[in-house]
DNA sequence: CTTAGTGCAAACTGTTTGCAGACTG
DNA sequence: CAGTCTGCAAACAGTTTGCACTAAG
């Protein structure tokens, strides 16, 4: 399900942007990353790999335009460190999944069935508050580190 | 319910550690503002009515100690702003509350029911991840956004 | 060719740290 | 009094911006 290079490209050019190396190149380390959570220099790097005269100002820029188009989605974890994954929106989901944070060995796992639509129903007539979108974060010990005691 | 001041200086003599004004006007003003999720500046601003020469260092040295002692919880909004609030331990909730954001106006609402045991427990099962706290945003309009249309 | 995009370096923002002097216990 | 805490300024990390040059359409 790689069309978010198509999507890309079609965006661009419907905004009248131009379709570079290096916008192709943060896509794609991205859409080559779904499981991963990465971080503004992990992309800097893979990028750099294929392109070594990359800017880091230049991926910078091109995540703000991926973000503004939805392609991808922002993730701050507690470490105060933002990350990046390719969207749920492209991806078809309506909302974004789940993350399990642990506490031992800082993994971060994704967990992908929703399950809040009755607790957002419920929101929405007490609250009156009309949800589009959700981030859900669980702390805990992953499987392997409650295993180790 | 302000035994906050209390508790936090029981906690500094505990460790051996010093009663100053400033610290405990750090508390107070996240005390005296608990329905407020507050920016570090935010805080400094009102310290700095009562105590003008303080330090925006001590302030920070003093949110980092009381995040440690578990007395104030930290909140990333999505402007990227991190803001804190008395802390859901102290108050004997079991997990923090959730948090409602109004794309609109930017109003951020407190949403105290917690419903998300059965979720949890779907998750332990299923993943073999023990769950020991959450954080959970809603992203959407706000009743009086949403009315205006 | 024209205009948007890039790389670089400098600017900025939010936060942390080192140190001499001030204050708590 | 001893040792912690504070205020200040400098250091830092992550991100943004201005500008001359490059490259896409």
């Amino acid at each position: 399900m790689s069309g978010s290079r198509e999507k890309f490209k079609a965006l661009l050019k419907g905004k009248g942007l131009k379709v570079t190396q290096q916008r192709m190149l943060v896509l794609e380390v991205l859409d080559d990353h779904r499981d991963t959570h990465m971080a503004v220099e992990n992309i800097y790097d893979l990028v750099r790999e294929a392109y070594p005269e990359v800017g880091l100002a230049t991926v910078y820029r091109t995540i703000q335009l991926l973000l503004e188009m939805q392609l991808v989605d922002r993730i701050h974890l507690d470490d105060g460190c933002v990350r990046y994954e390719i969207g749920h929106v492209f991806d078809g989901e309506k909302h974004s999944h789940h993350h399990l944070l642990c506490k031992e060995c800082g993994k971060v796992l994704a967990f992908e069935d929703d399950l809040l639509d009755e607790l957002e129903e419920h929101i929405e007539k007490k609250m009156g508050f009309h949800i589009l979108d959700h981030e859900l974060k669980f702390y805990g010990q992953c499987k392997e580190c409650s295993e180790k005691k």
